[in-house]
DNA sequence: TTGTATGCGTTATCAA
DNA sequence: TTGATAACGCATACAA
């Protein structure tokens, strides 16, 4: 087969029109019993299966759910993506995964419009963005119909979306109320500024400090967020008058900066802690004590809003916050006198 | 904008015919400057851009990349598939990213075969395949025109597809002489037996190490290739009489596990090494000697592949082999005495 | 150079 | 129930 069968393949094999052959995969039970084994008889053997884009190009009835991924390299965005993915097939929608291409523009990253304009031209029934964008305004002038969820970031840009995110105050406090149990009184947090969940958590760091009466120093890292940023600022926290004995990161990317430069200084004494809990975090000669974002839990909340309208009607332009978890490992598991 | 314009729409507004504003977008020195303004101006105002899948359902002559990324999971896969898409826009070729979805079958992994069917009904010119795939059949009956190339993995199994791949003899020609000039005589393989890849790495080791005169033992970890399996392989290889004084790895991930093993027991004495030099083997407490794949080189040469039809039939049915680099780092600096 | 007609694969509308 | 026909958004062979 050089060529896919067409549904005109099937009809002319099965003996029946175009038409009738269609109505036998829409509404199966508007075409006779007979006709209908004919087609379906003759559609495998051709190996029939219709065109998904043909069909979306005429009518949106048969819709599918776009998945946008902010950024593939965040093995985070790709399990939600992927978790996604399979719950939609189990209820028998089908999805497409498109990555965001986010480009250096003149004055920050730009949103490279293009593939999510590409992916918007196959008319999904509604859309997933996992993970925070620079811009959501490709979003906002959609055809009514289409809802929008948004995960692990905020939704407040889009009036009419939804925004499926983890609990920045509870992972906080399961974070502080750590670190305050073990003795630490002097705690440094390290995070990009800028970016709104970024800003939120950090807040949320504030706040949960002040509960437990600590002594704080927040040391911004510009809007970057890897290890090199991470072990930079972490350079000039340890350099100050009385440093702190534990350092909370935004992520465990900036947590690794943060323990290269401890390694490096052949400092073993200052507690760690990251956000995300990726999987290297837990590498024995890592060993990193992070807050677990419950992925499974956003990733079906989230197919609930995309699959049902009226779950997705009750709940749009809020935003949904999931209780995160934390795993303790050796980098706080020091007491202080 | 409630719905996105069309052609229609912006022939309208100029005030031509459908087809002339399409010829405007399609060959603009056959239409007069004068009206080429009018509809460009009308374009413009109306922020119309072209459906490309419409387009592409009519003719295949605008034909576009798709990109099938193995695993989303893998880093070294995705960044691959970025820097293509990167290249090819850069030649006004665009394209776009689909992911395999890899479900576990009754016996091993199978490949999903829908989101790939998606992808080809969108009929793509060529199409870039990243990653080992655990079947390659859903190309093998593809339309004559369409090129396929195959990167990090070998396209045996397609007779018009191109390979573009690590020379894994001179990778593990670079690991042994490596571990051959620090005194290493007894070393150890641990990887997964199965796939194509990897059985040719493994080969390829055993090839290096007989041309340096070593002494040999291979452990297989069935077809996986994480941490836990070579943890796994790891108990069993130094549990051994002689056991080896320095252990080569599949991949990254599979030392990583091996360190994990060599840390719980307090054993800093064997020289281990990876594969992929993913960022994590640069952290410094990993610090893992590994094989850097240039994956700039492989994402160039597959573009070329890609774009350049005379290259493409040039090199039809070859594997185009990409030489790696060892990055040495603290886990195999130690010298045998 | 410009417009008309037709088709890509599908679904929706209408007669029969 | 079934089949002919138009349309989705676009490109192209052809005629004007």
């Amino acid at each position: 087969m050089t060529k896919r069968p067409t549904i005109h393949d099937v009809a002319a094999r099965a003996g029946v029109s175009k038409s009738t052959a269609a109505v036998v995969f829409s509404s199966p039970d508007d075409v006779s019993p007979a006709r209908r084994e004919r087609v379906l008889a003759a559609a495998t053997e051709l190996g029939y299966t219709p065109n998904a884009w043909a069909r979306s190009l005429r009518s949106a009835s048969r819709g599918f759910v776009g998945i946008i991924v902010a950024d593939f390299h965040n093995p985070l965005f790709t399990e939600i993506a992927d978790a996604a993915r399979q719950l939609l097939a189990a209820q028998g929608i089908f999805s497409f995964v498109a990555s965001a291409s986010i480009v250096d523009g003149p004055d920050g990253k730009i949103l490279d419009r293009e593939p999510i304009q590409h992916l918007l031209d196959l008319k999904p029934q509604s859309l997933f963005v996992v993970g925070g964008l620079p811009d959501l305004s490709p979003f906002a002038k959609l055809p009514e119909h289409i809802r929008v969820v948004v995960a692990l970031s905020s939704a407040h840009e889009l009036p009419g979306a939804v925004s499926v995110r983890t609990d920045e105050s509870a992972a906080m406090e399961l974070v502080c109320s750590h670190l305050s149990e073990r003795g630490h009184t002097q705690v440094a947090y390290i995070g990009p500024v800028g970016r709104r969940v970024a800003e939120e958590r950090r807040d949320a760091f504030v706040r949960a400090t002040h509960s437990h009466g600590m002594d704080v120093v927040i040391e911004s890292t510009d809007t970057a967020m890897d290890e090199a940023s991470g072990a930079e600022a972490a350079e000039r926290v340890t350099g100050l008058d009385r440093g702190p004995t534990a350092i909370v990161c935004y992520n465990d990317n900036v947590a690794f900066g943060v323990q290269n430069l401890l390694e490096r200084r052949g400092d073993r004494g200052v507690a760690v802690t990251g956000y995300d809990n990726t999987y290297i975090a837990g590498l024995e000669r890592i060993s990193l004590t992070s807050i677990e974002q419950n992925t499974v839990e956003i990733a079906q909340r989230s197919c609930e809003l995309l699959s049902d309208d009226s779950v997705f009607a009750a709940s749009v332009g809020t935003d949904i916050l999931i209780e995160p978890e934390l795993v303790t490992r050796a980098s706080t598991l020091a007491v202080i006198a």
